[in-house]
DNA sequence: GCAAAAGTGTTGTGTATACACCCATGG
DNA sequence: CCATGGGTGTATACACAACACTTTTGC
């Protein structure tokens, strides 16, 4: 969104635009992706100006909806940052999401995945925003429960310690991660188990709503006052 | 900062005003205390309108300069909202700052120091902003060396222990409070002691800066891009 | 000698790690 | 019967919590 500061005789401008820009990831094939654009000689993140009466996340949303034609399951905001570069001011809001692919890689509409651990030719912000997510992703693993916005409704153990190992990008001991995984206390059988190939059938599992504890270095009130923070 | 945005026929305006609020804290008397300025009928958050050129934690240092007139010690950002009320719009940059108070409760110039388990009326976005400051202050002592930054170069270990319990509003064991500390290996004893009253004097330390780790959860790109963060 | 804060160790309890084999199924 | 992934337990090291007394000084 230009504005017609260009007009005034004023520079750099008075005020600065505002553009929100999305991190968002997906797990498949053992691998974590991050969505990213492909604009002239570089990629970069999916990014849009937000709309009068609109919240932070709702551009966020809206951004990752229209760009890329995908319902993120989880937002969350990193950072934001003041840039000037002649003749223009913005401060650029970043945001994290998390995304389900359908089942198998299915690109989204204006962009494609990439393999965080092999990225493309980026701008330097954009480039810093997405390691900037990958750290926090991997932090938040340890002591939130957001990984489960990376999995369908139910799923086995199994699948939950590949979304584990794709994000932290290493391998994690099968009985150790169970005992921690079970006793944490989050998982809820569901009694139903999947017969999947020429082996034993993985019970599944689903999540218990109330131990998503994530909230506590993202404010809880942003979402009350004007919508900052949503969960699926 | 109000822009031309009132002479368009638009409502709300095109594009966010961007404002930059800071919750600076001291300890001092074994209590956390927070800045806070007079408006009205109640209290708010030192803030200021960030300036063209100028990055948004050089906002905040320049707010509390100007504002309090006090130089803060850490500055850190935590988190942006955006506000819509008739005819305005708004986005909200919200920092921590610590900052020492020269030995006493010396008041800043525009604002008082409140006790922050007793805070007066604000409005409802200050306020909010406020308990997550201390919330995330709080999670950071467990895993930073933050704490240092509300101390002056040279200290006891009684005091450093102080000034965890003023922050974390509870007392903690001293033996345990001195192991972890010590083990954690980020003090540096000075050799020197310091003689104040009719007991035994205390060893004085001093911090190993390369110890500094709390930037993980904190974009450490952010001050070479634009110098979003700043410590001390 | 007494008041006041500095300083110091041990024990138990829980939590994380390393590690190897049997189970159920499909073909 | 074999290949494949699902599922399970134990021993060890480390981190954290509880807990009380001696030391050094000023007066």
């Amino acid at each position: 969104m230009e504005t017609d500061y260009a007009r005034t005789r004023i520079s750099p401008p008075v005020a600065p635009r505002v553009d929100v820009r999305v991190v968002l990831f997906t797990v498949g094939e053992g691998r974590l992706w991050v969505a990213l654009a492909h604009g002239g000689a570089s990629y970069s993140l999916p990014q849009g100006d937000p709309w009068p009466e609109e919240p932070l996340d709702g551009t966020a949303t809206r951004v990752l909806s229209d760009e890329l034609g995908i319902k993120e399951r989880y937002l969350e905001q990193l950072y934001s940052v003041s840039q000037v570069s002649p003749g223009d001011w913005s401060v650029t809001v970043a945001y994290l999401g998390l995304a389900l692919t359908g089942g198998r890689r299915s690109a989204p509409i204006l962009a494609s995945w990439f393999d965080v651990t092999d990225l493309p030719p980026m701008n330097p912000l954009d480039r810093r925003i997405v390691d900037y997510a990958v750290l926090r992703l991997r932090a938040k693993l340890g002591y939130t429960t957001i990984a489960f916005h990376l999995l369908p409704r139910e799923f086995s153990l199994s699948e939950l310690q590949q979304v584990y190992e794709a994000v932290l990008n290493r391998r994690l001991d099968k009985r150790n991660f169970r005992r921690r995984i079970q006793s944490a206390g989050f998982l809820e059988a569901t009694g139903e188990s999947r017969r999947e190939g020429s082996h034993r059938p993985a019970r599944l599992f689903r999540f218990r709503a109330a131990h998503d504890v994530e909230a506590y270095l993202t404010p809880a009130w942003a979402s009350s006052l004007e919508g900052e923070q949503t969960t699926s």
